[in-house]
DNA sequence: CTACATGCAAACGGTTTGCACGTGT
DNA sequence: ACACGTGCAAACCGTTTGCATGTAG
């Protein structure tokens, strides 16, 4: 199961890197790993604090930056000043669709629109490291 | 010229709004039409001051955020917690080549990637309002 | 026993706001 | 004259850091 090879590969990295394993560590990661994806800081920190009442921000904020640096989350931003961490699927990428109305996020992934990316970049003689792309508007349900 | 447009646009905004035209947002305008795109209000804030030490940051945000209401630039956020301001050709959109070495933002457009965006869009049932994508990497100086 | 992790509170950085004073209409 | 604009400093908000204490290895 998915859930079970991240928490490896953050083990893995925890080791490699000479850190601790911690309790705070693996609630965080358990909660991380089993709620929605895209969820910010914030909505992380209450969701924990809910069952986990001593824990502190501070903590959420360091350990979910060693998921992102141990690979297993992402960082992103979606210019609403909130940092968001999504889990990640290996090797795969997918962008967003983000509704205005409602804040829900969808993901997609189109493999032609990422062709063009590469073809564009290269007539720039631009190397492609990362890319983002989000489309914002109104979801079916918030549309009608 | 694109500039004179600009400034009429912006003259019956705040005309229409019944704000005041001040020798602030002139020279602020000014400033901004004739910088490069993509300035941070960092960035146009010192540009600013150079010349006329008498402005404060405040204004400056605050002028900025009347140009974005007015229609004549808009607010772009690359996720390193700067607020960029890019002044806008109307109906035209471009997305960005953004080198992470030099920092250089370069433009592009591509109706293919944006028929196709429209395209997943629909098969979600989505709406689009707008959107954004940014390619990340070495610009072709950088990548030597 | 040592180095790393935690929780708290204080600091931070960019942006926004309150307020007394200035200025366009 | 009145309402809006300005500059300054203080507030703000999410995030980060310093520090004394806790805990994994």
């Amino acid at each position: 199961m998915k859930r079970d090879i991240k928490k490896e590969a953050f083990r893995e990295f925890i080791a490699r890197e000479g850190l601790k394993s911690t309790r705070q560590r693996d609630i965080i990661l358990d909660f991380f790993l089993s709620a929605k994806r895209h969820m910010s800081v914030e909505e992380l920190y209450r969701g924990l604090r809910a069952r986990h009442p001593g824990i502190g921000y501070a903590t959420v904020c360091r350990t979910l930056k060693l998921f992102a640096q141990s690979g297993i989350a992402h960082e992103i931003h979606f210019g609403d000043g909130q940092t968001r961490y999504e889990h990640l699927v290996e090797g795969e990428h997918h962008d967003h669709l983000v509704c205005t109305v409602c804040g829900t996020i969808a993901e997609f992934e189109n493999k032609t629109i990422e062709a063009l990316q590469k073809a564009v970049a290269d007539s720039h003689g631009f190397i492609i490291r990362s890319h983002r792309m989000e489309l914002y508007g109104l979801c079916a349900k918030c549309a009608k």
